[in-house]
DNA sequence: TTTCGTGCAAACCCTTTGCATTTGC
DNA sequence: GCAAATGCAAAGGGTTTGCACGAAA
């Protein structure tokens, strides 16, 4: 896989930056995989990541995407959120902290703000002595259009 | 597989005569997984179901015991939390409605009440007009002890 | 050149399904 | 006797891993 160089339109220079300071080799495979994260508008599969790198490298494997979204994890550039039933969703971090409202009927994903869990966060740690790590939360039900 | 009647203490009399009363058969496996839940606690996976089954009846088939868990669910008898990665617990329902505070480091569970989310269910429907369906959560985090 | 990253294929884990057989009623 | 329930084995879906090859520094 050759000249990755100057291929891309450089949109996401922080992670690729956070990649190579860190010591990690900016391969093509990984500019792809940020680039389809930045692209995103966060919340997309692992899948939707591989279907969208291999428009451009046919031979990319999934295995690659899923190595690098755990490589992206651990440097805290992207996070994940679980979308019920061991599926997975990803997003790059510097978009900002949110969660998500998934409507049951139409599938639609509602962005919400962290600060809508403060309050929970609150009484949780006040009631519970329990320190919660709301990354990014899934929360199912109906949306307006669908009840 | 003989003689069930009288062989468990009926504990559970309550999920057996919904069974019963629905139209359902009362078999010894379905009679078991029944126990099972009510002597759980709650919280307890499929797998760990079919383990105290097998226990008595050893040729019970975890693809019996999922099958009673949907029927379960399907009449309102049993409860299913997602607690990460797709892998999912059950809870008798007239145990109660809760929640589940899941420590990261030590992972035991905390039972809190529905109550503490009417607060944020309020926020999300006037907020967003997004009626949530909170059945069980799962929420990762620290403990008392583990902080 | 030496290490790191990749592709491939197989394994994994839990859950679901198809089908022939058994069983409750 | 007959529909409903079970056991078995195989498939399923998304994720992970072992290993040999290939490429980055």
């Amino acid at each position: 896989m050759y000249n990755y160089r100057g291929m891309a339109d450089h949109k996401s220079e922080e992670a690729r930056n956070a990649l190579w300071e860190m010591g990690y080799r900016l391969t093509p495979q990984r500019q792809l995989i940020v680039d389809a994260l930045q692209d995103s508008e966060g919340h997309i599969s692992a899948e939707e990541i591989h279907a969208q790198v291999k428009a451009r490298y046919p031979h990319v494997n999934i295995s690659t995407v899923y190595r690098t979204l755990e490589l992206l994890k651990s440097l805290g550039l992207v996070t994940e959120t679980d979308m019920g039933g061991g599926r997975f969703r990803y997003h790059p971090a510097d978009k900002g902290r949110h969660h998500h409202l998934i409507c049951e009927q139409c599938n639609s994903v509602i962005d919400i703000e962290e600060s809508t869990f403060s309050q929970l966060k609150r009484t949780l740690l006040k009631d519970y002595g329990f320190k919660a790590h709301l990354n990014h939360i899934a929360i199912f039900g109906r949306c307006e259009r669908c009840r």
